[in-house]
Order: C-alpha cells, then sequence, then structure tokens
DNA sequence: AACAGATGTAATTATTAATATTACATTAAA
DNA sequence: TTTAATGTAATATTAATAATTACATCTGTT
C-alpha cells in the first residue's frame, strides 16, 4: 500500500550529497536533474532528511551536507524520517466496522500480530543496511564499468 | 507502494469459510455483506485463492471450501495468489534512465540488493504465519468476550 | 426444458493515493 | 539591493485501487 519512491530518491540525493562534498554545492536543482523529479519534491524530501538530523541545508545560499557518517545512517532512519506513520499500516486493511459478522467484528485483531510481525522484520531489515554500504556498492558498479 | 487490502479481505474470507464449513453455503454475497467489499472483487479474490489450489469453488451451485488444512496455508501462499509479481517491486524505483550522473547510472543497481533482502525478510515472515494460528487468535477473541 | 441462483470475467467508472507543478514568502551571501 | 537559494501551501495531474455494470456460463431443482 505504501512505500513509494521517495525512499529511493532519499537513497539517489544522499549518495549525491557524500559524493559531491568538497567538490560542488549541492542544490535541489541539482540533485532534481540528477533523479529526474520535481525540485519541491527533492526539497520535501532534503526537509525531512533534515529534521531527522541526517543532513543539514544552508538556508539561501543552498547547499545540503552529511551530518553524519555514512556508516551511522541506515536506511530504516532514511525511511523513518520520510514516513511519518512509520511503518505501520504498511499494508491496507479493509474496514468492515459495524457489521454482525463475528469475523468482520475480529479480523482486524486477529491480523494485527501477523501485521506487526511483518513490520517488524522489515524494520530489523532495513536497520542493517547502512548509507555505506550502499555507497561501497556503488563505487564497486563504477569501478567494474572501467 | 503496494499492499494492498486484498490480503486482509482473503484471510477474512478464508477464515469465514473454515468457521463455515457444514454449517452454511458460502457464496460470495455471502462473503461481500461480512467484508464490506463488492462481490466481484470476492469473485476475483476467490478466483486467485481457487488458482493457487487453496480452496475449491463450486460453479453454478455455489459454496467455497478449503483444500488445504488451515496448518498448511500461509501467509505468504495467500498473498503470492494475489499478486502475480509477489514482493518484487513492493518499493517504488524512480527511473532516472538516461541522464548522465554516475548516481542515476547506477542508483537501480545499488537499491536491488538492500530491496531484496527487505522482500526476502518479508517472505520470511509470511512463510511462518499459517492461517491456522490466525484461526487460533480469532477463537480466543470470541471467547475473551464472554 | 425452463428457471433460479450461483460463478467467471471483461469493461467501465469512481475513488483514493502519489507525484508534479505553480506560486510566492523567506533567507543570506555578494 | 540583487541574486540564487530554501520552505511550504495550494493546486493539478497521474497512477493505482476499488467499485460497479453487464452479461455469459454453469448446475441443481421444479
Amino acid at each position: 500500500m505504501q512505500i513509494s519512491m521517495k525512499c529511493s530518491v532519499a537513497v539517489h540525493c544522499l549518495i549525491f550529497i557524500y559524493e559531491a562534498k568538497d567538490k560542488a554545492k549541492v542544490t535541489s536543482t541539482l540533485l532534481s536533474q540528477s533523479t529526474g523529479c520535481n525540485p519541491v519534491i527533492i526539497r520535501n524530501i532534503l526537509s525531512s532528511l533534515k529534521k531527522a538530523g541526517i543532513i543539514t541545508v544552508a538556508r539561501g545560499t543552498g547547499g545540503a551536507e552529511l551530518c553524519l557518517s555514512p556508516s551511522e545512517i541506515t536506511l530504516f532512519q532514511i525511511y523513518s524520517a520520510l514516513e511519518p506513520n512509520g511503518l505501520s499500516g504498511i499494508i491496507g486493511i479493509h474496514s468492515c466496522n459495524g457489521l454482525k459478522c463475528p469475523v468482520a467484528q475480529n479480523i482486524q485483531k486477529v491480523l494485527y500480530s501477523p501485521y506487526y510481525k511483518i513490520e517488524d522484520s522489515i524494520k530489523n531489515t532495513m536497520e542493517g543496511i547502512t548509507l555505506q554500504s550502499m555507497i561501497d556498492d556503488f563505487h564497486k558498479l563504477l569501478n567494474n564499468k572501467e
């Protein structure tokens, strides 16, 4: 129901910011050109990452930078920054409130535990993936092309 | 991006079918009343579950029944029955093809491994959840209400 | 054989969620 | 004060979900 591409775009931006360090000022326009997304979408994503303490963005003059080292930034942190409700509700549940059927009256409670387990396993997996590991993979890909 | 409520509705239907065994003929109309979903949606879901060998649906006369015991039916089987593409692509990736930026050219490959890990952890968790366990939880909820 | 009550499915419409765009106030260095 | 940014609200567009309509088909019953 809702792991949107925002997360992918955010990882893209973070790798870009890391690579551009001391080389170029990273503006939302630049990132919009690199990702193919609208600059306002980029600004919203950067704004979320900023609130989560992952990056700083200079007002006025512009330019984004990492606040943490890539090994301290996990995919779960990135995802959580973007999705205020976290993983809860990642799977849709139909609302059948007010119906007499006992299955209808209890289905939401029955699904709670399975869905929580799924959310928790996604969380654990995401916590095991760092920006550093993705940057490493990126560099491997660059080297393989030579 | 896409774990829809179909999965929840399917579990609802399967519990209903299990509970109604030898008591009532389970038609799509009945299930549509219990779930609050449109009967055609129900028929499509039942059709998918049927193709996956989880239930039988009698043509003409009507009525759905389980083909397997609830302990043999996992949440992953149910989910897979409904989603032909499985979990792949559960997380959206922006398309930035044809762009010069090296990040843009490699981001999809960089994200492949992390996203595969996530999909796999969801799969494993879903495989550990049986219809039986959900039916047990349902019965516990019924008893607690007395 | 005709009827009644089902399923199966294609085609269409409606609704909701995700993404993009426009507009403009605000910021800070030059 | 000009310029090039960010920040964000409001709106529009697009894509994904779900609902609806319509009708062919099936099968037990009368």
